[in-house]
DNA sequence: AGCGTTATGGAACGAACGTTCGTTAACAGC
DNA sequence: GCTGTTAACGAACGTTCGTTCCATAACGCT
């Protein structure tokens, strides 16, 4: 007669010492899992049945944590947005100087996506995948985050006179730069986020300075 | 008692004067549909039936034209950039100088990309999504097209004593700005191809040319 | 008139999908 | 010891998916 009991090997019914703590735990947990298995295949062709495996917890289980596929996409690109809104407003209490605030940002964006490839890639991939309230919430972080940039070229602008410049365009551009990242990035080549971010910084700075402001310098 | 031949809303039943001219027009005209349904649903999210609605076809009849779904996303990828690579050689022919190669590939790139704006956004958004040989087969073109701008790129470091420039890093960011317009292009805002090659062809070779080279010259 | 080829469509297949239902343990507070 | 809440599960629902089978027109050629 077999026991019944080792069998198990799934998540086990819940050992709960603090409630509170380990349903968050859990959820960032099932979140870790969900963005790897978007990143590898995409959120369309990702099953919920695939990340049920991939986190080891049942099907129905999951619905406890989220309610709908998109409702899990919306949770994992509002907390990669938020971090790396709330990382760039800590970076820049105090920086004065419009091109060093560029620097500061450039360098947040790029340690956020270098060093969370697979959520940067959700981010970037699956931009314009969820439709209504949820991509309203997230097209909002988005679009604070872009003014934010916007705001420093155009400061940048200012101080160095820049005439022609479009903000928009160069903005654009950047973002351009930073997000495609996704598609090409292999550390053993290009190494961590500080060796790409100051030659893409210089890019970005001397393509918007142009070659003429060197000379008055 | 009704006639029967006027119910037939649908695609006639081939009034075939010339048989090969047929085939390869209406291939051309379901790859432009499906194009279309893949720009605005994506690839994995996008059904045969969206296809055989946008076509006029039926759904079996399709299946006269490709032999699966990835199949026929294999076929607007090698088309798409093989458009592209046979407009880039034809106005490349006979231009000496790299900074103006760069900029006739930049302008290139971006009349096809902002000229065919859902054709773009598949080449883009689903660069990764087949597997297999014809992902092979659409890696080397996207190859043999990199590698053209990287040499370009050194040709430039060559002449112009650039010792610092990564060229992988340069080409990249490169592709970056280009790519991404699919995200933000807005024909109203943003007018047509020729307003944002040139701006973007200014940051990008100010940008690795740097402020220093601006003097000497 | 008859035949092979080109081109098309209706109907169906099995598989996979997102989601829900009802149930069941484990624990906290009383 | 009882009760409500938390956290999880197996099984199933109805739908949609990519693909295939088979039939059938229209045409070019003999």
């Amino acid at each position: 007669m077999p026991s019944r009991a080792p069998l198990r090997e799934k998540a086990s019914p819940a050992p709960v010492r603090n409630p509170v703590r380990n349903y968050d735990r859990r959820l960032s947990e099932i979140l870790r899992c969900a963005t790897e298995v978007f990143c590898d295949k995409g959120f369309a062709a990702a099953s919920i049945r695939d990340i049920s495996r991939a986190s080891g917890s049942s099907l129905a289980g999951l619905y406890y944590y989220f309610k709908s596929k998109d409702h899990l996409l919306f949770l994992i690109q509002q907390e990669a947005f938020s971090s790396l809104i709330a990382g760039l407003e800590k970076k820049l209490t105090g920086v004065r100087d419009p091109e060093l605030a560029l620097r500061t940002f450039i360098a947040n964006h790029l340690e956020h996506f270098v060093g969370n490839p697979k959520q940067a890639q959700v981010l970037s991939h699956e931009s314009d995948t969820l439709k209504g309230p949820y991509q309203e919430e997230i097209t909002a972080l988005k679009r604070k985050y872009y003014r934010q940039c916007v705001s420093l070229v155009e400061q940048l602008k200012q101080t160095r006179q820049l005439r022609g410049l479009n903000s928009r365009l160069a903005v654009l551009s950047l973002f351009g730069m930073m997000n495609w990242i996704y598609t090409w990035y292999n550390p053993a080549v290009d190494g961590d986020w500080k060796g790409i971010a100051d030659p893409m910084a210089a890019i970005f700075l001397n393509g918007v300075l142009g070659g003429a402001n060197r000379i008055d310098k």
